[in-house]
DNA sequence: ATACACCTTCCCATCATGGGAAGGTCAAGC
DNA sequence: GCTTGACCTTCCCATGATGGGAAGGTGTAT
């Protein structure tokens, strides 16, 4: 299976199948005697495991160490859970950090008139002078 | 004043403040005879007003839009408001692809025992064979 | 044989930010 | 005056995940 056919069937493009590899998340792939990477079903199946996983929003060395514990079949689940566990508070705090400020704009935008009147709660907050680290 | 002492009362690092001064977002900097770049209360201004729209997650070509409309008296507050609602309306979707993410791994973490067993249903969910576009 | 689709490697760009080198400048203390 | 240390300058490189594209080799179908 040439790259193309290995791209489509699992999501992930060529360009980024060769990343990983060059980034050592996946091993080599086998070569064919016209030097074209050759993969098969176990290559596949990693492929959509790492597609799914970034989907879940992993980073890449988290998908590693998921994909280390993955090949390992007398892992403990611990392992994983607690992987997960911690990309879950990741996953909170930045959605805490993203709702805070929509809620702060929205406020803004609010009682700003949004005409053709210049003056703008919006600008005005951002340009309030309340010291240097407010 | 000296980069430093405008970052100091910024919030920006001087890092940035060349760094913005090279993107064009801010007009080069005067320039003393020893060619450090000298600030005032306006920059110093400007900066906060810059440091104060990254905090709540305007883009920097969003903060030149909002810069221009700040610098501009005459502006119609209606273009402030179109741009502060598309930046809520990115990070409400931002929100919500994450919020998916951490609730299916919530699912798949209160499934998973977290001992020294090594079946685990979040590694079995990732490695699940549903298909290529699934 | 020719065309076209695919593969290879290599370099560059993104975006916001930081690290660090090499070299100039300034202020304080001796 | 001279040294020291803290500042400034520009320039290059790195991040992380991804894409673009060039230059050149390969495979297949007409």
């Amino acid at each position: 299976m040439n790259i193309g056919a290995a791209a489509a069937s699992s999501g992930v493009t060529a360009k980024m199948i060769r990343h990983y590899e060059a980034i050592g998340l996946l091993r080599p792939a086998e070569r064919r005697a016209n030097s074209y990477r050759d993969y098969g079903e176990r290559d596949i199946h990693e492929l959509r495991f790492i597609w799914r996983a970034r989907r879940l929003g992993f980073s890449i060395p988290e998908i590693g160490e998921l994909l280390a514990l993955w090949r390992d079949r007398g892992r403990p689940s611990r392992e994983v859970k607690r992987i997960a566990e911690v990309h879950i508070s990741d996953l909170q705090s930045r959605v805490a950090e993203m709702q805070a400020m929509a809620n702060t704009l929205r406020e803004l935008v609010a009682t700003c008139h949004g005409d053709d009147r210049p003056d703008c709660p919006i600008l005005d907050d951002l340009a309030l002078d309340r010291g240097a680290l407010s």
